[in-house]
DNA sequence: GTTTCATGTGAACAACTGCTCACATGTTCC
DNA sequence: GGAACATGTGAGCAGTTGTTCACATGAAAC
C-alpha cells in the first residue's frame, strides 16, 4: 500500500488514490531504477559521452582518446574505469596498449536516440 | 588542428595521429557534448528517472507524483523543475493542481532503451 | 637488468547537486 | 475579505563526483 505519511500530507483533496495506486503497481522497481540513473548518469557527463562516443567511431587506446578529447590520460583512464566497471566498453590490451570500444550493442542505440532529441 | 600539449606526452610512440585526426573531425561539438550529457544527466538520477517512467503512463500532478515515490512535495517540485526547464516534462495548470506529462517523444524511446539494457 | 613509456589508481581538493526547511505565490471555497 | 491547500523557490547543508598530482604497474626495447 501508499505509504502513509506522503498520503497525510493532502489526503482529502489532492492525491486520486486510485490512479497514485495505479502508477504505483507499474512503477520501477528498485534495481531498475537504479539501474536506469546508473547507464543515463554515465552517459550524463561531458568528458564519459565525448569517449562513448568517440568509441562509436571504432576503438581507441587510452593515449588516442587523451588526444582526440585534449585531456590528461589519467582523467581519461578514470572515466574508462567507470564506464568499463559498467559495462559500457570493453578493454583490448595489445602491448603497452589498451585499446577500447564499446562493448553493449545497446549503448550505440541510446547515444544515438539522444542526438536525435539534441540536434532537431 | 590537434592541441600541442596533449600530443607532446606521447607523440613519436603512442598516438595514431590520422585516427586521431579522423576521429577528431567526427568528434562531437561542444554544443552537442553538452546537449547530450544534459539530457542523459537529467534521466541519470533516481528520483528523475522514477518521476519521466511514472509520467510515462500519463499526465500527474506534483501531490499524486510525490505520494507515487514517497517523497515531499517540494523535492518533486525541484526536480520537476529541471525536467520541466529542458524541456522534458511539460506541465498543465488546473485550478490549484498542476498536471505534468512528458514533452519529447524522444524521452519515451530513450526510457524504454535503458530498460532494454537494464532488464537483459 | 635498466630504461622508457602507456596505463592504472589512491588521495585530496574543488565544484556540483539533491534534499530539507522556511516561506512565497496563486487558486478555491467559505 | 480570510482560511486552506497545491505548488514554487531560495538558502543551506551533506553527500557525491571530476580533475589533478604523485606514484605504481607492466610491457617493450636496449
Amino acid at each position: 500500500m501508499i505509504d502513509a505519511p506522503f498520503l497525510d500530507q493532502c489526503e482529502k483533496t489532492c492525491v486520486h488514490d486510485d490512479l497514485v495506486a495505479k502508477v504505483r503497481q507499474r512503477m520501477l522497481s528498485d534495481s531498475a531504477a537504479e539501474g536506469l540513473a546508473q547507464i543515463f548518469g554515465l552517459l550524463g557527463e561531458r568528458t564519459r559521452v565525448r569517449i562513448v562516443h568517440a568509441l562509436m567511431g571504432g576503438e581507441l587506446c587510452v593515449c588516442d582518446i587523451s588526444a582526440v578529447l585534449g585531456m590528461t590520460s589519467s582523467a581519461v583512464s578514470h572515466q574508462l574505469r567507470l564506464l568499463r566497471t559498467a559495462k559500457l566498453v570493453k578493454a583490448r590490451k595489445e602491448g603497452k596498449n589498451v585499446f577500447y570500444s564499446i562493448d553493449d550493442h545497446h549503448v550505440h542505440a541510446l547515444v544515438a536516440q539522444g542526438l536525435e532529441h539534441v540536434l532537431e
